[in-house]
DNA sequence: ATAAAATAAAGAAAATTATTTTCATGACTA
DNA sequence: TAGTCATGAAAATAATTTTCTTTATTTTAT
């Protein structure tokens, strides 16, 4: 299935009576929704154009139409792409030979990114690839499995010289939160959009004045709904229980993009500042010439 | 290439001048025009929008909104798409408009996931797993990008109570893998296969008497050759500058292969600590209440 | 060959339609 | 009993489509 309807179908039972009614109406026949317009749609319900829109925005779409686009790209996802198993994802159990797993991850690790391209909103990336760029300083926030990613974005944005910091440990993200300050930004990874740590630490940032960003899954998130952009990799099934593998690497597609957007927006600054930054680790090695 | 984009470069050299340029507008980056208004379309082209609905009712839709949804699911089909084999990466050009980086961006990282699975031993992974189930210690080596996914799998055999560090300091590594002996494992992890920190450190695991394990991009490199077995990530072309990007992540695929090996072989042992500690990290942060 | 008529292309403005926001109401909750 | 929440109605806004007009191009008749 795919992350959106995945996403309704989780969130169903958090939903409100009319919003329910609305997510069973899309569950029923995706491929009808795409085609209608909102008003049609609301009647078809029962219920208002405005819980539509509303209902749109709880799930972080622009509105109904651009619902409607991510929808039709995803609807299309599912039921093309069998060439590598499709792209729903596989659940991995106990005692399967390593080569049947070796399948399965690659089928995940695939869905997986391709599910994420589709969902990516390129106002939000421009937005953000803005942000960073302008940034006076930038603020990573990631626990756990979430702070590699973290550190790997850390480590590309110091090699364009871009000032910032990505800690691990809660307390220093929130003592580093505190010290920001409008021009900054503050950068906030999560998979499940609720680790308490890093929520405090982005409420923290925002209250600093900082412009606030988030990333993590496909889904409605405390995280999501507290930043001033939010950017969404694809969620897996509740079954599969080690989401955040598949997760992980949707995140670094995602940083990786971002990355790209800068180096190429400020292509004179960065790219001189990259090639430094390899050469000196090169130099510093030949100097020291393998020993100690 | 997608019927409606196939039909546009088709009837293209038909249609009137304005219209051409939007043909090619729309063909130069199909993936943007779904998110765009037709508006903003229209002024991109310098044209009105009337020519734009005009355009989408010669093609037979109902009009522009319409399009945008049809394209929408068709380039969803197309996007990922290199089923015939031919996994090329591309390359990342400064200037390139964002929508562009990320299409460029997914083919690289899909092509990348694929080529390391057809690069992939199964012998070799269950040696691995094999070894790194029985070892009574494990020893991870990585620089720069590399530590990145060396803490990754740190992250990951911990939860499982294997007894393992992750040092990205160089000192440290020597220090750690000097105390090794046999029956741990040292598991070595660089692009290149030529960083000479974790070549130092691997070298130092093996005269210690450990079982040494390597994985890097494909080609013979030195750490490689010295390693006792070599899983490869796969390698991309010369001309692509920063590599690092598709082969960590090709790199986190292994791993999350090795680690869901282990998981699968031995789920008796390994679940049960997994599902604790997640449950703990939970339960911990209910104690705390988001309070502190 | 040239002027008038016809046709086609395209934009501007008007009309329509769709969507979003605001506001008011009633229902449920603490 | 105040307060929050869900919801729809209506107002506001935005997007799209249609109509109308202009301009350019082609055709045709002289």
């Amino acid at each position: 299935m795919t992350p959106i309807l995945h996403a309704l179908e989780h969130e169903k039972s958090k939903l409100s009576q009319m919003e329910r009614r609305l997510a069973e109406r899309i569950l029923a026949s995706p491929g009808e929704i795409v085609h209608m317009g909102i008003t049609e749609l609301a009647e078809q319900c029962g219920i208002s154009a405005a819980t539509i829109t509303r209902f749109c925005k709880v799930f972080h779409f622009k509105g109904f139409p651009d619902f409607k686009v991510k929808l039709a790209a995803e609807i299309a996802h599912g039921d093309a792409a069998p060439q590598d198993g499709g792209s729903s994802y596989q659940d991995i159990m106990a005692g399967n030979p390593l080569s049947v797993i070796v399948e399965a991850m690659q089928a995940n690790h695939l869905a997986s990114i391709r599910d994420t391209t589709s969902l990516l909103d390129i106002g939000r990336l421009e937005q953000t690839v803005d942000l960073l760029c302008r940034a006076r300083r930038v603020d990573l926030y990631g626990m756990a499995t979430s702070s590699i990613v973290a550190q790997d974005f850390y480590q590309k944005l110091i090699r364009i010289g871009v000032n910032c910091t990505a800690f691990a440990d809660s307390h220093m993200q929130i003592t580093s939160a505190s010290s920001l300050s409008e021009g900054d930004v503050a950068f906030a990874i999560s998979y499940s959009g609720e680790t308490p740590e890093t929520i405090d630490a982005l409420l923290c940032a925002k209250n600093s004045g900082a412009s606030t960003i988030s990333l993590t899954s496909y889904g409605s998130s405390s995280l999501a709904s507290l930043s001033g952009i939010s950017l969404f990799s694809s969620s897996l099934e509740k079954g599969m229980r080690r989401g955040d593998m598949a997760s992980r690497i949707a995140q670094l597609h995602v940083i990786d993009i971002l990355f790209t957007g800068m180096v190429s927006r400020r292509f004179g600054d960065y790219i001189p500042k990259l090639e430094q930054s390899y050469r000196n680790v090169r130099q510093f090695r030949h100097k020291r010439g393998g020993t100690e």
